[in-house]
DNA sequence: CAGAAAATGATATATTATAACATTTCATCA
DNA sequence: TGATGAAATGTTATAATATATCATTTTCTG
């Protein structure tokens, strides 16, 4: 078994340097500039593999002593999520950083209903079987997501 | 190419009717009380193959005279959908009706952004996939969905 | 530095959803 | 049949999510 979610004890900031780096990266190729407050919002995303809602945020910034309105953090959202360096959880309105926002993917979502992580799969069994799915009806994708809900291994064993 | 979507030339009437037989018959499997209010919302859903959202019944109910307030369309939403009669499309925020409430299924749509219809695949590959990428990271699955997104033959086409 | 473009600030409001309590409807059975 | 309790709906208020619009500031380009 492969672990898709992260240890509990892993090291944390790795993943979030690990994320900036790809971040700062990514900007740098799409000639985007990563601002102050798309850093921020980016940083805040990353404090957890958790899922987060826009007035969580919202919050977040609020009580770091900035005075943010709500445009302000769905402007970071639309910048980060078109960048693909956060992902959208439909299901939850919910955001999460991307780990590979290098490579192509479909959104692949397993989300823990008990600790409230989310893990991205890049699985090409999937990917194949939507896209036979379309071909099979005629279809033509623009966009997929698949949001998977249940529990981790670790919350389903402890 | 198997039809997905139903032809544009249809007898959506007999959509109608199957949809209404299939939900009495269900109802009546689960002892549950189809009430005037949640055939109402139920038909008013089943007027097209389009995903239609809560205030958008609220609306409709409205035009038809009633005084209704969001909590009753809400109610009624969550009743069809706990039966399996209609589904939520959560990256619209939107409900349509399910065409085989009888059958065991994953929740599968396409989705088209042209005519706005949706309609949902019963697709064992894809079940199989999600299933078997969840079973290779040791994740337990609640609830699926896949949402794709594009363009139906028709819109395709034309 | 001037001027244009991009980003953010600020205000208002739209859209989606639920909490809480009152009233009505309906099945059950004494 | 009529009391009674459960289920459904009505009613009011408000929470949670998201966007439109215009003003101001920052950054880029020449
Ligand atoms: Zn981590
Ligand atoms: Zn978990
Ligand atoms: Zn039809
Ligand atoms: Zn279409």
């Amino acid at each position: 078994m492969s672990d898709l979610f992260p240890q509990k004890g892993h090291d944390h900031d790795r993943c979030v340097h690990s994320a900036l780096a790809q971040a700062e990266k990514v900007c740098d190729v799409e000639n985007a500039r990563f601002t102050d407050m798309r850093r921020k919002v980016f940083t805040l995303i990353w404090q957890s593999h958790k899922a987060v809602t826009a007035y969580e945020l919202l919050d977040a910034l609020t009580a770091d002593g900035l005075r943010v309105q709500p445009p302000t953090v769905y402007r970071a959202l639309e910048f980060l999520t078109e960048l693909g360096l956060v992902h959208r959880v439909e299901s939850l309105n919910a955001y999460f950083g991307c780990d590979r926002p290098d490579c192509e993917h479909l959104g692949q979502y397993f989300i823990c209903t008990d600790c409230g992580r989310v893990a991205e799969a890049v699985n090409e069994d999937m990917s194949n079987a939507v896209r036979k799915a379309a071909r099979s009806v005629g279809f033509t994708i623009q966009a997929t997501t698949v949001e998977i809900k249940g529990l981790c291994h670790d919350c389903a064993t402890h």
